[in-house]
DNA sequence: CCACCAACTAGACCATCGATCCGGTTTGCG
DNA sequence: CGCAAACCGGATCGATGGTCTAGTTGGTGG
């Protein structure tokens, strides 16, 4: 029976905002990924028409910048300034890697900070500590928290290749400029330039690689050991965690040198 | 007039082939960008119906994916045994920045080396040429080599969110891991994987500023500059190939570092 | 108390896309 | 000659991003 008289009277009002909007796209980008969502199936998880998000938004995206700006607000600065350079014994391969927050979450701000491990993997780790401070804790950090949000969400990674112009990731970017001036580089571009790069190539890389099935992926390698061997022997395993703090160990260290050495 | 007699008796056999569609999707994609390469587009280029593309190739995936490893092929290995460290003082901003390859081309197997110039930027050089030889020369040409290739495509940027298993791209692997295994790394998976990742997360970044039309982008941070003072004043200069080569300068000197000291 | 307007909503609709179905045609080869 | 694999294209399917039209709701100023 539909007439009206069986009908509310009011409507309840949605009161649809950006946030919301937001909200849920984030939701179900970590439970479906980035293919599946589309306007009508953002619609109808909030409960109304696609018509009605075009109210907020211009166009599709504008939700995944924001949704891709609001990665960004996960990674805290904070608790960064005392950061110590993290330089104890590199351990196994701990947890944090990536599939982590698919299923529900919604539960944003958690704390970026969960999986972390020592790192730089003993490499000229005692060296100049002496005008700078110690600058390369704070942006250890700061660099292991960024990879990490974008970890939790692996849709960011195709989202990459895109402005990152929204407030959260200026703040982040402004912070690692402050950083690396406040240890002495006067023309900290190329530093920060390097390091943001080496964060968003390796998460792309390691959200490749977990997508397409590690092990058939392996497969494919190893029965080509024969025209790549190198690759096949040395190539294969993936302890992602601490190859990145590896890698970025080296980013450090050759800043360092650079910056000692004037 | 259209009868069976003024009809060409036999049709001429298109005989298309995998490498014909790949050539002419690597055109249309310079030409128009990722985002206007449709089936139906490709195929009428190719002067033949959608369908037919189904025949030679199983989805759209399969074409990005053949017209990405033809990016890949573009970086000549030769040349590069005898790159010499590439230090000579570090000049202006000369050619190779990207929008480069638009308009035609069809030519591929171009060098990669166009537009070489100095590096490292006069740091820690050099230090260690004892036990393992130059081994940053030729690492560094390929990254090179490597970037240009991608920046001469820019449409690849948005491609380098899926697994790199042409063989193209692993040829190019292959021979990076086979020169830092032949430097004296022992475990060269951290060197590798650092080194392909930066090139990626580099290229990704400048075609994204120059996609979104770096002045507009100047001109929104420079309004912001009272939020973002350290970014707005260090960060909106892109003197890409020097930032880049400086960048790729840390990397090699951070690993030269780790490499001697053992 | 009412007029008005911004905020909000739904459904039909448009062009386009990747992909498939179906019904063919052409070629090489035995 | 006949057959099977290769090749071809129009029609079509379901889905998409986005717009158009035609409303409904709630708050505010008069």
């Amino acid at each position: 029976m539909d007439n009206v008289w069986s009908r509310d009277r009011k409507a309840p009002r949605q009161r649809l905002t950006l946030e919301r909007i937001v909200a849920e796209a984030l939701e179900l980008l970590d439970e479906e990924g980035v293919g599946r969502l589309t306007m009508r199936r953002l619609a109808e998880r909030l409960d109304t028409g696609s018509t009605t998000l075009y109210w907020h938004v211009k166009t599709k995206d504008d939700v995944l910048d924001l949704a891709l700006d609001a990665v960004f607000r996960e990674v805290r600065l904070d608790a960064l300034e005392h950061e110590n350079t993290g330089l104890d014994a590199h351990g196994g391969s701990a947890g944090l890697g990536g599939s982590a927050a698919r299923g529900g979450s919604g539960g944003l701000g958690g704390t970026a900070r969960s999986g972390e491990r020592g790192g730089g993997v003993g490499l000229g780790s005692g060296v100049g500590v002496g005008s700078g401070g110690d600058w390369r804790g704070p942006v250890r950090g700061l660099m292991r928290g960024w990879r990490a949000a974008l970890l939790r969400h692996p849709w960011s990674a195709a989202l990459l290749d895109r402005p990152l112009m929204g407030p959260n990731a200026l703040e982040r970017t402004e912070f690692l400029y402050e950083r690396l001036i406040a240890a002495g580089f006067t023309a900290p571009k190329a530093a920060a330039y390097s390091l943001s790069n080496y964060v968003m190539g390796s998460v792309i890389m390691q959200v490749t690689w977990q997508d397409s099935d590690e092990a058939d992926t392996g497969d494919f390698l190893r029965e080509r050991g024969g025209r790549y061997p190198a690759l096949a022997e040395h190539g294969l395993d993936h302890e992602w965690d601490a190859t990145f703090d590896e890698g970025l160990g080296y980013l450090l260290d050759g800043m360092e040198q650079s910056r000692a050495g004037r």
